[in-house]
DNA sequence: CGCCTTCCGCACGGATCGCTCAGGATGGCG
DNA sequence: CGCCATCCTGAGCGATCCGTGCGGAAGGCG
């Protein structure tokens, strides 16, 4: 990677200090070079479209327009550069809403600065970094546990139907009527009548409303 | 990290050449302990339990019981040890029901030897490691802007409804019927019709299930 | 084969849903 | 006040849904 050319990186904060401790660290490493700085989120934009950095250290709590806003716009162009979000909070509202804004990157501020440079090498390259923490939190959100147990709970119910049964639960479960259901299927309309009675029986349930909920809960679709 | 006990660790996988390669890996760190070790996932469950390890590498394709089930199995119990998958295939669906399961880590089997230990100090002392790939993976998931922009969208269509037909869309939601919801609010069966009818063109839906999805897609929970 | 079980298919009736039309209450505006 | 707009409320009626009952096809078993 050091042969190569070098990284072109572009420091986001609003803090001039942080700026020139974060100048001052990349000026060790020859393989990466600061080509923009930028105070608060609106400058980020624009400099982003002015310099194409390859990688961008993005802060987040920034006067005008913060940095989760700013990696929004900025990743939503066509070969936009990576971002990596550089911050002292790790909320997870900030977490989740800086990967879905399009960040490949979240350290936390007390990364040690080896790490920081390790992590622009590494995203340059196409990974993805976290900081520790960040990752646990990130499990925790996808483990989910009680939307994993409400999964099994809904396809442990809905284990002993019948194959013809379960097509028919599914299509309720698309927000279809009877009618529609048995030409999709090509039976007759009281035929599906039968099966969604069978179904609410056996399901113990009401309505076709509650079919279509639990169907959602074991996620067939 | 090297002064304290050494860290007690469990090897599960079919293949005895892995088990042999990480054993004589392991060899070389006087700061972690083989405790056992596992063909499959049954022999895992039982092997845990007597021997209680700190950690454990946990393949995933094995006979009997696959990996991800004992996983599972294993951290469903109090003071469970860590487990850290170890295998060849990063499916999105794998790295999902790991982590949903209780893993910890979860590598790639092309990880460098170093990082592997690193890894299993890394998770003794109470953080998670994944593989680079295997984080492109899960901030895919959780970035996934359909869903994203699905709730988007749904609270967007919700946004002009009056308050009164907000709360009526919310109780169709639940899967209530039309008698429930006057109950719920105390107002006339006719009444409630008449709001779900007007949800229904305003929505402009066929049928209430439609609702009931529409809402869940919402979050209005 | 005869018997049983399971599943699919269908028809009828009562219950529920969904549409249309309309009255009444509230608040803004000239 | 008169007028309009918006919302909640309600009644009547046709369409759809849901429960019950029944017949037929397919498979297991003595």
């Amino acid at each position: 990677m050091t042969g190569e050319r070098p990284i072109r990186l572009a420091i986001v904060d609003d803090d001039p200090l942080v700026r020139a401790g974060l100048r001052i660290l990349v000026g060790g490493s020859p393989d990466i070079e600061v080509v923009a700085e930028a105070g608060d989120g609106a400058e980020a934009v624009t400099a982003a479209d002015a310099h194409w950095p390859d990688i961008i250290l993005m802060d987040i709590r920034m006067p005008r327009v913060d940095g989760l806003v700013a990696t929004r716009r900025i990743r939503s162009r066509e070969g936009a550069p990576q971002v990596i979000v550089l911050t002292t909070f790790d909320a997870d509202e900030y977490v989740l809403e800086a990967l879905r804004g399009g960040a490949s990157g979240f350290l936390l501020k007390d990364t040690p600065p080896r790490e920081i440079l390790a992590a622009v090498r590494s995203v340059a390259s196409g990974a993805a970094t976290l900081s520790p923490t960040v990752i646990r939190r990130l499990i925790d959100h996808v483990a989910d546990p009680e939307a994993g147990t409400r999964r099994a709970r809904a396809r442990a119910r809905l284990a002993d139907l019948t194959e013809r049964e379960r097509e028919v639960a599914i299509l309720v479960g698309q927000g279809h009527s009877n009618a529609e259901i048995a030409g999709e299927l090509g039976m007759s309309l009281p035929t599906v009548k039968g099966h969604v009675s069978r179904l609410l029986s056996k399901l113990d349930l009401n309505n076709r409303v509650q079919i279509a909920l639990l169907v959602h809960d074991a996620e067939l679709l």
